[in-house]
DNA sequence: ATGCATGAGGG
DNA sequence: CCTCATGCATA
């Protein structure tokens, strides 16, 4: 009863996207490729900003209310449909080498008003990588792949190798700097080496002024990322962006990527700015699990304890929550994440033990283990003080909504 | 704006 | 299983 979890029928939507959600583990018997192609209807489509500043700020998600969507009858058997709690751990480190996901559909349409009745939208392949070197907006328009469309999928390897791994993995320009002579950082305007934590702060803040008065929400400029070098991104992760809620090393490779569009966005004179979103979800996902406040809190102490529960300790402690031990599993690997961010969590609001003096909260002790970290610590060592305290999150303080935060449901 | 989730990699 | 980058779905 802690968890409830219920469904939405994202299955009406989901439309299979290409290359787009599929675990290919041989394993994973559940994976039935349920590709739905459904000729689209030009369903829902939000206008078109002409303007520079036509944002209204309600644009973001198109998804959540969708009028009527004439696609509503399939519902095939959802893994997760009824909770059934499956042990679904097919998880097999070694196998195949799945494609990238980040595959997306996009309509060529004149401009302005899109309304292709037909289908305009393909075999959804991988997003080509290439972007017009003197190319004009950022969000008008963009390539139309084609070609080698469908993707077969091979399971095993693909011969070919238009992949482009994209950002994944490694960030693009993190690799141990060549200068190790001095400290010579006559950054000019291409920061060609790493940006200190006040750098990314100070971008972090003038971008979202810019991208605010240019009238672009947060979801357009995922998207224009998505046109200018073929790797979209969600709302959320550039909301994230401008939080600073990112990991120092994922700031830093996302940094050179919006500034490279706001360049563009307003050197651009007047573009049309249209994107289409479709959310490309072909795949089934969990339903959220909404984990009780007070089940939170406990979790919370736990972390205290031991952040780095071991599997049987998550059993057991799943079990005394009646959670479902994965809910837990990742529940544990979040709060950990969120440790590593920039913006040091605030160590709940649950009820704790005692009360932390204020001033004094667990910020990124990491003791563990740094892989390779190049530069250190992420953003703990800030030494560049500069102007902000210790780094505060400004992202509760410029809400606009306000401050929300401990929101019971 | 965020909570929970998925998946690629790496052990 | 973990970490890390990301994002759907939500509050």
């Amino acid at each position: 009863m802690a968890a409830t979890t219920y469904m939405t029928s994202s299955g009406d939507l989901d439309m299979a996207l290409g290359g787009g959600y599929h675990t290919s583990s041989p394993r994973s018997a559940v994976d039935a490729n349920e590709m739905k192609y459904m000729h689209h209807h030009q369903a829902n489509h939000h206008h078109v900003p002409s303007s520079p500043s036509p944002n209204p700020a309600g644009l973001s998600s198109g998804l959540g209310g969708v009028g009527g969507n004439p696609w509503a009858a399939l519902q095939p058997s959802d893994p997760w449909a009824l909770h059934s709690h499956h042990t679904h751990h097919a998880h097999h480190p070694a196998d195949v080498k799945q494609e990238m996901h980040t595959a997306l559909a996009q309509q060529a349409r004149t401009q302005q008003g899109m309304a292709s009745p037909h289908a305009a939208w393909h075999a959804p392949v991988h997003a080509a990588a290439h972007y017009a070197p003197s190319a004009g907006s950022p969000l008008q328009y963009h390539h139309a792949m084609n070609g080698m469309l469908h993707h077969p999928a091979h399971p095993h390897h693909q011969t070919s190798a238009p992949l482009h791994h994209a950002l994944r993995g490694e960030s693009p320009q993190l690799h141990l700097h060549p200068h190790h002579l001095q400290g010579d950082r006559d950054v000019s305007a291409g920061e060609e080496d790493t940006p200190t934590s006040d750098d990314l702060e100070a971008f972090a803040k003038q971008f979202k002024q810019r991208r605010i008065k240019l009238g672009f929400t947060q979801a357009d400029v995922g998207l224009a990322l998505g046109t200018l070098y073929g790797n979209v991104f969600s709302q959320t992760t550039i909301c994230r962006f401008e939080a600073l809620q990112l990991s120092f090393k994922n700031m830093c490779k996302l940094k050179p990527l919006l500034q490279k569009w706001l360049e563009e966005a307003d050197s651009t004179t007047g573009s049309p700015t249209s994107i289409d979103k479709i959310a490309a979800q072909g795949r089934k996902r969990k339903k959220r699990t909404s984990i009780e406040v007070s089940v939170k809190g406990a979790l919370e102490t736990h972390f205290h304890k031991q952040p780095k529960p071991s599997a049987q300790e998550i059993t057991s402690l799943a079990d005394s929550l009646q959670l479902e031990k994965e809910v837990v599993r990742v529940w544990f690997c979040n709060r950990r994440q969120k440790e590593k961010r920039m913006t040091p969590p605030n160590t709940m609001g649950g009820e704790m033990m005692d009360g932390m003096p204020p001033g004094h909260m667990g910020h990124p002790g990491h003791g563990y283990h740094h892989p390779h970290d190049m530069h250190g610590s992420p953003m703990g060592t800030h030494h560049s003080h500069s102007h902000s305290p210790p780094m505060l999150s400004p992202q509760q303080m410029s809400t606009g909504g306000g401050g929300h935060q401990l929101t019971a449901h």
